[in-house]
DNA sequence: CTGTTAGCGCCTTCAC
DNA sequence: GTGAAGGCGCTAACAG
């Protein structure tokens, strides 16, 4: 009876469609298609073939309607074009995509404004968590992501809060590495460039720092530690130098590896050799870090297990199970960039 | 009136409540919502404020089911962890977003099965479009894809087909521009380093090569065309050089900046200097070309440009507008890895 | 201007 | 096993 007209495109056949073909009720086409065991087996497996020859692609949105549940995540993150996110974005994706879920992504350029507008969209289309990335903004913010009812977990980021989960890669521990592989190569005026821009993580590298030198009994010297008002990492890394060289320093931890790579390139500019003028570490393990000159020696955050963690925590906590924040190891790289210091003329 | 029960979490509010409220029908109050002019302004006001107090937040699900438009879109890349591919998502994020659209990510890894397993998700999730991103994926594919009903737009590939849309860059002119700049500066013994698992753009760029020598009536040289056969592009850069070497090339035109890098790196180890001994030119303009040592000269890619360009192609499309292909121009980026080759001895 | 009625595509009792 | 009926949240005629 059905005309069996070939829809133009975009073929929205339905489960009613399928029914109406097959001679059953959609009930009993949408049990089939679930591979539901309250259906003649034999029925089922002519529907399936006929949804499959009929080029059936069920819909999503409307079974979420329903079921109350998306399968969908959001993934807020700072900036897409920054290296230290690429990785991370894609153990999220790997994982989200293995389980069924789509991943929307979003960036907010550290604009709180933009954060909460990407929150909000999220929340319109009804996503089953969230993930945020090395979010800058503060508590105003976690507290109205936490008022949509559903699972926030942060990477890297601190910002605390009760319904709030995060995991993170151990900057303290991380620093604290760093500052020690100095200190074994012999350095003692050993120099922190931190970042005035993320609070938590430098607060704990610079503890990390602190710690490394306590230990060996080296005074903690606050001319030691800049912090510069610039708005790139590169850019500070830069305006570091004149300090560092005022300031006696034959080593230096960077916060991060694109100010390590800033430092480096002032440095050469002015005439200063690294390692042999004067030693680098940087943080993050980023990929370029890799293929400067010199090779810069690091400390290696692993990025894409972070992304996978967060969202095997998002997919534990759907399930409704218990979970704990998670801090990842980091790991130490030795490349060029670090040498033992010019014994003094 | 109206109770003011805090809902406990995940606030389930629909337009129902709203409705029940405020004492009127749901449909006033969608048409309040949406600022139909079809509501008296008073009730229309009131409404959007007990909207408001009540938390209301829109279910685009719901609204996309009877709309047939969800204001999604999908968007297909080769993997997200690649330099190459960040600016391109930012631009194509960026401009969805302004549109009130959401932008579901998804990599390939360049794996076919892969790569159609996305899209069918993307289908079953009814984006409006989907942008895919350097596919190496062929005709097979991009049929299903048509038959999707939605739109496409490919970046940087050829792959042509009736209903395919696509932005790219100017390979040919771009690598002209590279070789005529290494022509310039005096070298005539220039070798290509190509790449074996791009065929489309690799065609053009060593098109642009044959082209620019050919302008300068330099006989084609088979000998200084290499395509080496490993897996990545560094390795490839690396292997390349003793083939160059023996070709008694002075200068070389990479496929792209990672094997530019590569290259340089095996230079180095093997006691050659670029660009002295050696003149080096990329293309892309990766973030890492900048800071490599020598800094690269390359052929800068608008990447953003060309997320952005594919996105509003997209929307051009999804409008019912006619679209025309795009072809971006590239610029030649000086840095320090060119040189005119050294008088000989 | 506003309420009523349908229905988007699907799942889910609840009877048969 | 299977069908009928109801509803997820919302928009869109169609009457008033």
């Amino acid at each position: 009876m059905a005309v069996e007209k070939t829809l133009p495109k975009g073929q929205r056949v339905s489960i009613k469609d399928i029914a109406r073909a097959a001679g059953v009720s959609h009930s009993t086409v949408s049990r089939a298609l679930r591979n539901s065991p309250l259906v003649n087996a034999e029925t089922a497996a002519y529907i399936r073939r006929l949804a499959q020859e009929m080029g059936y692609t069920p819909n999503i949105l409307a079974q979420s309607l329903v079921t109350q549940r998306t399968y969908t995540i959001g993934l807020v993150v700072t900036s897409i074009a920054d290296p230290f996110v690429d990785a991370i974005v894609d153990g999220v994706e790997a994982l989200a995509t293995r389980e069924g879920y789509s991943v929307f992504l979003s960036s907010s350029h550290a604009d709180p404004g933009r954060e909460i507008a990407v929150v909000e969209a999220f929340h319109r289309r009804r996503v089953d968590g969230v993930i945020v990335l090395a979010s800058r903004v503060g508590s105003l913010y976690t507290e109205r992501l936490q008022e949509l009812g559903v699972p926030i977990v942060l990477i890297n980021n601190q910002a605390g809060g009760e319904y709030v989960y995060s995991v993170s890669a151990d900057n303290l521990g991380g620093a604290r590495e760093a500052v020690c592989h100095l200190l074994e190569l012999g350095h003692t005026r050993i120099a922190y460039v931190g970042c005035h821009f993320r609070p938590p993580s430098n607060r704990h590298r610079l503890e990390g720092y602190r710690q490394a030198l306590n230990r060996a009994a080296i005074p903690y010297d606050p001319n030691l530690v800049i912090h510069p008002r610039g708005f790139s990492d590169l850019e500070n890394g830069q305006q570091a130098l004149p300090h560092l060289l005022e300031a006696g320093a034959t080593a230096v931890f960077c916060y991060n590896d694109r100010m390590a790579i800033g430092l480096i390139n002032a440095a050469r500019d002015h005439g200063l050799r690294v390692p042999d003028d004067l030693s680098v570490i940087g943080f993050d393990d980023i990929e370029m870090s890799a293929f400067v000159t010199p090779r810069l020696t690091t400390i290696h955050q692993p990025r894409y297990e972070m992304g996978r963690r967060a969202m095997a925590m998002l997919l534990a906590l759907l399930a409704g199970e218990q979970v704990q924040d998670v801090v990842l190891p980091t790991e130490l790289i030795i490349r060029e960039s670090t040498a033992p210091p010019r014994s003094e003329p």
